[in-house]
DNA sequence: AAAATTATTTAGATTAAACTAAAAAATTTA
DNA sequence: TAAATTTTTTAGTTTAATCTAAATAATTTT
């Protein structure tokens, strides 16, 4: 059975080597978790020592198999309370990710199975990236800026590219949200403009840029 | 801010000296907490350091006015768990103690306030046990054996005094679980023996030793 | 390729929360 | 009330997870 730190460690390791495939390094791992190097070197000895992580001193380590289904079972908890944070507690985005840090280390398989049921088995979290099975499988749904739908195509934003908090606030101006369902009715083809239909309510016009850094998922 | 350990040891304090109205002895704490004397008389120490005990060497603790609002901090948390695993993820009875005695640490006021209104404001858990509010009220429900009811008065199973399986395997074929509704039909003089009215759909006697060990809410 | 820099590991300490064994205080028994 | 017993505390360890400072390995620069 893993602590909450070791759960944390092998969660962190298996994010940094699924965006940049190679192995991971010491440094990576402490600035992600906020610990120091030395602290890092413990832990992957320990994990390594458990059959977690492949390990060759001064190299860096890769997540083995077994690592592999233990990050994936942190994932699948911490997404699906976000699911549950947003849909029956109305929480923000930016609301949950604090507490499903917390929420994701609370042991009873029963509980899992029970919540996945409870929210009708979610396939996506609020931000649109995919909840792993009981055995880890799981199906990346692309995201797109919204600047590549076609006309009458529609979507749910599930982030922004640019989240300096002007843009934030400008999207919140226009009645853009994360979550919103967002419907493409024209291209201004004149400035690479869309007009845009906001969660079937507001209809508005946005720039090229603001479409570039809008991303959504189908 | 507390840890577990400390969250831990204050709820069991605050129960223990519920209970029975002095001070709580050091072995007590020990023995419901699963450790060793030596272990509490360092926690104690801390926890007095930090102005939530009154503590007197070799004469036992009390829980202060601050220890308390932990304490049932703690407790609501821990109860509101317990309402959201009965009611919407449909925990048994006997399974929802400890999740929630890993749910009870996650902190988050924001949770816990939109975990209140999501279940609608329960005012007492799935034991008949109270929820304390944001500050500590609470209003004790009494328990009452089913053979103090009155005819044409019902009430929730909410406990049982006598919890041998024997007894418990009894109830079950009854009909009768926690948490059902039941009202009582007629009283026999004879032998005091009770016609009771199980969840508005079974009828069935039951002897005076039984009705004096299910204990009901009204 | 040697020097400088950066990354990683080792060695040794610290803190929280537990433990055992022994000492001391309180309580019960005779 | 003195002796025996029980309870509690003290002293000294242990383990997990962190840290700092120093040493070593790897990489980059000149």
């Amino acid at each position: 059975m893993l602590s909450f730190a070791e759960e944390n460690y092998l969660k962190t390791i298996y994010h940094l080597s699924e965006t940049n495939h190679e192995d991971v390094s010491t440094n990576a791992i402490a600035d992600t978790l906020n610990t120091k190097p030395a602290s890092v070197t413990d832990m992957i000895r320990k994990l390594s020592n458990k059959g977690m992580l492949n390990y060759r001193k001064y190299r860096g380590v890769s997540i083995s198999d077994k690592g592999k289904i233990a990050a994936l079972n942190v994932v699948r908890k911490h997404r699906l309370w976000e699911v549950f944070l947003v849909e029956k507690l109305k929480f923000n985005w930016d609301e949950v990710h604090e507490v499903a840090e917390q929420l994701e280390h609370i042991r009873s398989p029963l509980l899992i199975k029970r919540l996945d049921e409870f929210l009708n088995y979610p396939k996506y979290d609020p931000h649109g990236d995919p909840i792993p099975d009981e055995n880890g499988e799981f199906l990346i749904k692309p995201k797109i800026p919204l600047a590549e739908l076609n006309i009458n195509a529609s979507g749910i934003i599930v982030a922004v590219d640019d989240s300096n908090s002007l843009f934030l606030q400008y999207l919140n101006k226009i009645g853009a949200y994360l979550g919103a369902k967002v419907k493409v009715l024209d291209k201004i083809e004149f400035d690479n403009s869309l007009e845009i239909l906001i969660d079937n309510k507001r209809t508005v016009f946005v720039s090229k840029e603001v479409s570039e850094n809008i991303l959504i998922t189908e």
